[in-house]
RNA sequence: GCCUCAGUAGCUCAGCCGGUUAGAGCGGCGGACUGUUAAUCCGUAGGUCGUAGGUUCGAGCCCUACCUGAGGCGCCA
């Protein structure tokens, strides 16, 4: 089917020529204007009919949402709203679209309950289709920026034999009957003679698979799809989200912060300079979303001003013990307001957290050096023995959206933490073997893909940003 | 997993102190309309109030349980 995609037509308009457009009716005014967008472009093109020349029976199938195909001039707009409009001499139904018969959409905001219940009609509306662009966007920018820096694309593994990788609840994978498992003398279930002769599960990180690699070819990136069996029930959370986990040999913990910090800029970046229409109509959506809620609940910066915020300026750059320390001499903490202690040695909370980037720095965070015993048994050990050199990179609005590290690459020191949290050494040989046979200094972070997309989109729940969101309880689509 | 709030027409919501035939806007349907911008105007049809019990002369409204959704917290990305 030869057709113009919607976006060359506005962006390379040829005036007075035959053109033949395809999409869906966003609007059908006066029985003479639709609009039409067909996905190329957050903007609709605007048909004009002659009713006098169109069937009627052509006429009334022009719905909201029908599918048309559209032939006729493309002339100058007579209207306000748009530059150019199609005279339309051909009108085709390509797909009717009834609400008598039940279809649901309708021309006016719907919230976001509704329209996640009806995900697969969701990506028709401007909001979701500009969060979908985006998504895009981001994904291959991602891309971009590591191929620009040598980096190599590592795909590791979904199923995973490893349940040592200390990111949370998994989800078992088994072709095993279970109803009827077999059984071993000990009365468990027998994962030998499971699939693949042992117990496995759905990964909830590539990180470290992406060592092994790192160990060989310098600089790699993983982006692909982790598990969490979590009961997470937030706007922040997805049993089934994207990852982005770059590894790198030979670097230390600042230049991880360095990375994260350029990487992140990069992905706002890109956006901004190629798809500020979508950016826009994002912008104005979440305005009117502000403007529903009282005063002091509403967020400080427009979209697009916080965005080029975080880009123009420098990340805060703070330990824990810094951290802990700010927390002590503000205002909430002597007034009480806290719900959670403050005291070295424990894990921050969202309340904390929040404090740091949304009052005391205004801007995202990079928080290192925490205690040993809160974090992962892969991070490299300070010298001061109580402290580990991981980094969190905290985003107003959606807190965390990093969580990386210097990995331990001092065998004697990495077996005495793997014994010390209790991980059989098993688990792990092959991991161990990296640190003893021409082990590196490294260090790496993982970025969840969907809470970086949320940001952009400025959307509030993490549901929207996906496709087909799997939460607990729900995975419809 | 814990806490809070909500569930009334296709959608978004109103419904007083428990009291006759449960309301509105949008959407739908019928009609008008050749420069509209989520078009407008006239007319019209839709609901037994999340489910199951209970209290009461009487329940959309009160009570109990359950289901579903959202928000907060925890876990994290």
């Amino acid at each position: 089917m030869r057709r113009t995609e919607i976006a060359k037509v506005l962006a390379q308009p040829v005036l007075n020529e035959s053109v033949t457009v395809m999409g869906w009716v966003r609007a059908f005014r006066g029985n003479r204007f639709i609009a039409l967008n067909d996905g190329s472009t957050p903007h609709t093109l605007q048909i004009v009919l002659d009713a006098e020349k169109m069937e009627e029976s052509i006429l009334k199938k022009i719905k909201f949402h029908a599918c048309l195909s559209v032939t006729g001039q493309l002339v100058a707009s007579q209207g306000a709203g748009q530059a150019v409009e199609v005279l339309a001499e051909n009108v085709e139904i390509l797909g009717e679209c009834n609400p008598e018969d039940g279809y649901m959409m309708q021309p006016k905001a719907q919230t976001m309950e509704f329209l996640r219940t009806n995900a697969h009609f969701r990506m028709r509306t401007s909001t979701f289709s500009s969060v979908f662009r985006l998504r895009h966007a981001v994904a291959f920018a991602v891309n971009k920026f590591y191929n620009d820096r040598g980096f190599f694309y590592m795909h590791t593994p979904i199923i995973t034999g490893s349940d040592a990788e200390g990111a949370g609840e998994m989800f078992h994978v088994t072709t095993l009957d279970v109803n009827n498992p077999p059984r071993t003398e000990e009365g468990g279930v027998d994962f030998g003679q499971d699939f693949f002769g042992k117990a496995t599960n759905l990964t909830v990180s590539g990180q470290l698979q992406g060592e092994i690699a790192a160990l060989a070819l310098g600089k790699i990136y993983t982006f692909g799809p982790t598990f969490r069996a979590e009961n997470s029930n937030t706007p922040r959370h997805l049993a089934e989200f994207w990852m982005i986990e770059p590894e790198v040999a030979f670097n230390d913990i600042y230049d991880n912060m360095d990375l994260a910090e350029e990487f992140t800029k990069y992905l706002i970046n890109y956006c901004l300079e190629n798809h500020l229409a979508d950016l826009e109509l994002l912008d104005k959506r979440l305005a009117e979303e502000q403007n529903a809620l009282p005063k002091d609940k509403r967020r400080a910066m427009g979209l697009i001003e916080q965005l080029r915020f975080v880009v123009d300026n420098a990340f805060e750059r703070i330990t824990y013990t810094e951290a802990v320390e700010i927390l002590m001499k503000s205002k909430p903490y002597k007034e009480k307001k806290f719900e959670f202690p403050v005291e070295w040695g424990i894990d921050l909370q969202s309340e904390h957290e929040r404090y740091l980037v949304e009052k005391e720095f205004k801007k995202p965070v990079i928080v290192r050096n925490y205690p040993k015993e809160i974090k992962a048994f892969y991070m490299r050990l300070n010298d001061d023995d109580k402290t580990v050199a991981a980094m969190d990179v905290l985003f107003p609005g959606i807190g965390e959206v990093i969580g990386g590290s210097q990995r331990e690459d001092r065998h004697d020191v990495l077996l005495e933490r793997v014994k010390a949290v209790g991980i059989p050494e098993e688990e792990l040989w092959w991991y161990l073997q990296l640190r003893q046979f021409g082990g590196a200094p490294h260090a790496g972070f993982g970025l969840g893909f969907e809470r970086m997309v949320q940001f952009i989109t400025g959307m509030s729940n993490i549901r929207d940003v996906i496709p087909f969101p799997r939460t607990p309880g729900n995975a419809e689509f």
